[in-house]
DNA sequence: GGTTTGATCTTTACAACGTAAAGATATGAC
DNA sequence: GTCATATCTTTACGTTGTAAAGATCAAACC
């Protein structure tokens, strides 16, 4: 209660323009300092350094540890800073899942390229999914258990939206077959839920440690991707050699 | 910096007894007031009245409302009653979680003993879990999405590796064979993460609502309980007669 | 029955956070 | 060279978690 005297007044007219960060980003960039030594007054691509320092905050200090301010003193500059760029704390962490989601899809097409048998194609991706979440236990907090996401956000859509279309075409390519746009069967669609299931599920209980009771009581020092690899391989619906 | 007055004084010897919670939960309690129409100082079972409240505010405003005063408006006391009884927000956060756990694994256990054969009841648990999900979301979100647990708290490791063991005994179940304690076979491994990893990873692609995009694509109108049964029917290791 | 002890709850206080708004500074366009 | 505007800083405020000290009551003790 008790409205400040500042909420009294007319509304600023000011702008807050909505899409500063477009323009930022369209700029030269990397145009750092004037003199050596001070650090200017315009950062020169402050975005990009904001995302990087998100990333080592996030990594070193946890999802909990993430907030704007500590952003803004890992790239050494004020805590208001990041406003201009990301809106507020859903705009950078949004930014930053995004981010996680491309890099995620590219180690899985990646992995999957790799292998030149339809099944194994799965089998690499799901292996890479897996090892990406364990690489970056930080990133993979914030795509899929941060409270704080904006789907809305284009960037943010279209980038979860890629990764998981990925996966789908990993399941259509193991069950030689092409999923369709429009309507699907029951069947694929359980196919498809199947192995999103499985890959996530086991991902987010192995970062939890929930999975640490099962490592433990297998033979010798069983790792968790064999675990993974068993687990796939009996789940996938009977291919022909195998 | 500049730390307060106060913080230089002698720490204080009052005690901060560190477990005045379980005294009050072996008192009488339910004395509430003493004369009817005035709130009295002690609240008489305040510590149950908090997670009551806790868990209302929860499923009203998500996990990121729920916060320590925000509970202690819903109950009507003063912002700092909760620390007595629970220390902070996470020792809070971790007995609601424990709550949910024992919730769960009753849903799952009384949804198990309605069937008969070992298969059915898998497949009944496996239902009731996703059901019990669905109707208390923001619980489900304390239990595997919240960063504030503290396993080291016994009600917590309890009820989790109670929940979690329940799950495995379903596993052994459906398999005709009992999980022994110490060593398991990489394939029994397998067949219990493959479990855990379905039912799990289902449920939270389903709460993050990333499995609509496959739900509105299925003829007419599809349920999620009806993907889920096809899901799991397809990757239970051929019982005989299905 | 009166006193006392200690658990329970309130009040006060403070640092950290998110966010808004206004001021300072540099960049690019004209 | 001037000026508009994007960028960054400073200041300010409400909210949160938490600590500490004070107020109140229940039960134990004599």
């Amino acid at each position: 209660m008790a409205k400040t005297s500042r909420e009294n007044k007319v509304v600023r007219t000011v702008a807050r323009t909505r899409k500063p960060a477009r323009a930022a980003a369209e700029r030269p960039a990397v145009r750092r300092r004037k003199s050596p030594g001070d650090t200017p007054y315009h950062h020169g691509d402050l975005r990009e350094a904001l995302l990087q320092a998100a990333e080592r905050v996030l990594e070193r200090d946890g999802l909990a540890g993430l907030t704007l301010r500590a952003v803004a003193r890992e790239a050494g500059v004020s805590h208001a800073a990041p406003t201009h760029h990301f809106g507020d704390l859903t705009g950078l962490v949004s930014e930053l899942a995004a981010i996680g989601f491309r890099m995620f899809n590219e180690a899985m097409v990646t992995a999957g390229n790799s292998e030149t048998l339809p099944i194994m194609k799965g089998l690499a991706s799901a292996k890479a999914y897996v090892a990406y979440a364990q690489a970056h236990p930080g990133m993979y907090g914030v795509m899929f258990r941060s409270a704080r996401l904006d789907y809305s956000r284009p960037s943010l859509h279209e980038a979860s939206d890629a990764a998981f279309a990925g996966l789908t075409r990993g399941v259509g390519a193991s069950r030689h077959e092409q999923i369709p746009q429009d309507g699907i069967s029951l069947d694929q669609a359980a196919a498809i839920a199947r192995a999103w299931s499985l890959v996530h599920g086991f991902t987010t209980l192995l970062l939890d440690g929930r999975l640490t009771g099962i490592l433990e009581r297998l033979p010798e020092g069983t790792s968790a991707d064999q675990l993974l690899d068993a687990m796939l391989r009996g789940a996938v619906p009977r291919p022909p050699g195998a």
